[in-house]
DNA sequence: TTACCGATCGCA
DNA sequence: GCGATCGGTAAA
């Protein structure tokens, strides 16, 4: 399996969103290993998309969506849930792509994957995950399999007040493992 | 230093 | 439909 690197996420965060789709999450802790696969996906643009954290400018927060792309965004929503990330764009543009669906693959049990909280809880992320290099050496990172004889659904983003109409949200169609969030759609 | 509120989830 | 519960951010 190939590992993505920077050459797949130095690219427009809708693209690496849509491209995201099939490819493999892959994450390894004490000695343990947990994979699944991208179902569903929300690409974060900067100043234009008024639900991204870099639409106000610069800040503590955001400035790693600032910085190179294939690193890591996770942070704290709502006091219980963290938030896998993926920073695209050329250092010094914001981007970066939301993982909310994933079907479960490997080491993670009956754990439920269907919603962007509770992936990160399968697979144990936490702050001290934010920041890291997705690389095969940091034990996260996002592997290509072959696997691609599915249908991209595009839609409205979800489980936001700002910017929900614009079509940033890829899933597979048919997957068992999209979130789902109040009306649907 | 404080007040506000959000890219959610699970239970009623 | 609602409450849980934290940390970033802006305002004072």
């Amino acid at each position: 399996m190939k590992v993505l690197g920077y050459d797949f996420f130095c690219r427009p965060a809708r693209l690496v969103a849509k491209e995201l789709l099939g490819k493999i999450f892959v994450r390894k802790l004490r000695g343990k290993t947990f994979m699944g696969r991208v179902v569903e996906t929300e690409a974060y643009l900067g100043s234009k998309d008024p639900a991204s954290h870099a639409c106000k400018g610069l800040t503590k927060r955001n400035s790693v969506m600032f910085g190179k792309p294939g690193v890591s965004y996770i942070y704290l929503c709502y006091g219980f849930h963290y938030m896998m990330n993926v920073v695209t764009e050329k250092e010094g543009v914001a981007g970066a792509v939301l993982l909310r669906g994933v079907e479960p693959l490997k080491g993670l049990g009956n754990k439920a994957t269907n919603g962007p909280g509770k992936i990160a809880g399968a697979f144990k992320l936490g702050k001290k995950d934010n920041r890291l290099l997705l690389a095969k050496k940091n034990g996260l990172y996002f592997a290509e399999d072959g696997y691609k004889s599915f249908k991209i659904v595009k839609t409205g983003r979800i489980g936001i007040k700002q910017g929900q109409d614009l079509p940033l949200r890829y899933y597979i169609e048919g997957s068992k493992y999209v979130s789902k969030l109040k009306s649907n759609y």
